[in-house]
RNA sequence: GUGGUUGUAGCUCAGUUGGCAGAGCACUAGGUUGUGGUCCUAGGGGUCGCGGGUUCAAAUCCCGUCAGCCACCCCA
């Protein structure tokens, strides 16, 4: 019986792999750029962590985790989100045991959740984020911002739009909400389904509905911005000035609202085209209540996600080209079974002075071998037959230009590393 | 969880009114007994997603089911 990988699960096969080594070590190498350090958390934590990091109310929480109980009955719960784990994991080895302390972490990992697939759309997805904590300034926001960016940039994608807002502070927030329910209840009728639900749920959430019912009936909402503190608003306006500053450009948008319960302050969602309906390649915000809430220190903290699977798609729809660096590849060729006996042992010695090597044991003809060599796309075909082995030599054939020369054994070594140097 | 749509060779797909399961590409071999890509010739490869029903006869019609894709919800 066959067994196919499970609904909204993919494989990585070979022919992509290689994108993917690309964009994880531009990821790396801009997170380190800005002085982040990798951090790598479990797969799984207890399921408490995301009802009270995400939030209870969340629909990621209350109906797209993995929650399963393990064998003592603890329940546990694969991570949908990379915030909440690395929040833990920073409390837990005291890397933010003090307030002032600052940490500044990323991580490139999967996250699970249990949704119906579609385009951008997956069970498993992978994500690049990274979380500043122990700074309450904008200057911190805006740092996360530019590492976000500038990962895009190196990966040379395009087009895509920041856009940013700022719910404020836990009572600004609180507040809005408040306003916000007061304006809509007396329109609760025009709102679509899911709106009038939501009205009592997540109110918020009605700003950045798709329905053409629910934005007509938001059309003439009080912004947030009428709602923030003093300190709310000052926060977000340095922010704006900075990102002005570093010429980072961005819209304001006040119906701009996200999933997790723990934002607090800035927010901000970068969308691409050439998504689908899932258009957003990621998301940030501020989250300063967070590490309280799970146990640690008053230390604020901001950070961002990025998906890894929208990104190759929005790479492919803007048809960006990533340039592939492979290893140039020698193929060894073999006439008869007693050259193909002399190649096992002298692709053995190649491997070990470190040329990458490939030959085909099967015995099958030199025409085949070639055709496979070709197909492989190696760079030198390496061939003896009865002649070189008497000789104690072999041909070397560039494959892209034909040419063939003989070269003897002791000096193949030194020849295959001067025929491959500039073709790395 | 809801809706739409599609499942035929490794891949992309055709298949008429229900009447022998097809093409292109890919693959293997030969043309060339020591040389790839181009070309020519031949060959291998199928649970027509799966299960049931109607029929003399089903890839084709009906019912169910599973999966993929797309959209809603939500999010990366």
């Amino acid at each position: 019986m066959k067994i196919n990988a499970p609904r909204g699960f993919q494989d990585i096969l070979p022919a992509q792999v290689w994108k993917w080594q690309m964009i994880e070590a531009i990821a790396r190498d801009t997170a380190e750029l800005y002085h982040f350090q990798e951090i790598r958390t479990p797969v799984v934590e207890y399921s408490e962590l995301f009802h009270r990091g995400v939030g209870e109310s969340s629909d990621i929480v209350t109906k797209e985790t993995f929650t399963f109980n393990d064998r003592g009955g603890e329940s546990l719960t694969l991570r949908p989100e990379g915030t909440a784990g690395v929040v833990r994991a920073a409390i837990e080895n005291n890397l933010i045991a003090q307030e002032g302390v600052r940490a500044k972490l990323f991580y490139i990992a999967p996250n699970f959740r249990y949704e119906r697939p579609q385009k951008g759309r997956l069970r498993q997805h992978h994500q690049f984020g990274a979380e500043a904590f122990g700074i309450a300034e904008p200057e911190q926001d805006v740092e996360c911002i530019q590492l976000q960016m500038d990962f895009y940039r190196k990966c040379g994608l395009n087009e895509l739009e920041l856009n940013i807002n700022s719910l404020g502070d836990g009572p600004s927030k609180q507040g809005y909400r408040d306003a916000l329910v007061a304006f809509l209840s007396p329109k609760k009728g025009q709102l679509g389904e899911d709106s009038q639900r939501r009205l009592e749920s997540n109110p918020l959430r009605i700003l950045d509905s798709k329905d053409p019912r629910d934005q007509e009936a938001v059309a003439g909402a009080p912004p947030a911005s009428g709602y923030l503190s003093d300190q709310s608003q000052r926060h977000f306006q340095r922010v704006c000035q900075l990102l002005d500053e570093s010429g980072i450009v961005y819209r304001l948008n006040p119906n701009l609202v996200r999933g997790f319960d723990y934002y607090t302050e800035t927010l901000w969602e970068v969308t691409a085209g050439g998504l689908g309906a899932q258009n957003a390649i990621g998301g940030g915000g501020r989250y300063d209540n967070l590490v309280q809430l799970l146990g640690g220190r008053a230390v604020p903290g901001v950070g961002f996600g990025s998906g890894l699977e929208r990104l190759l798609i929005a790479l492919e729809a803007q048809q960006v080209e990533l340039k592939k660096v492979s290893q140039p590849l020698v193929y060894l060729i073999s006439q008869n079974d007693a050259a193909r006996q002399a190649n096992l042992g002298l692709i053995r010695q190649l491997r070990q002075a470190g040329i990458a090597c490939e030959m085909d044991p099967s015995g099958r003809s030199m025409k085949a071998q070639l055709k496979q060599a070709d197909r492989e796309q190696a760079t030198v075909c390496l061939i003896r037959g009865q002649a070189e082995l008497e000789s104690d030599s072999a041909q070397l054939k560039n494959l892209s230009t034909g040419q063939q020369q003989n070269v003897s054994i002791s000096q193949l070594v030194s020849a295959l590393i001067n025929i491959l140097k500039p073709c790395k």
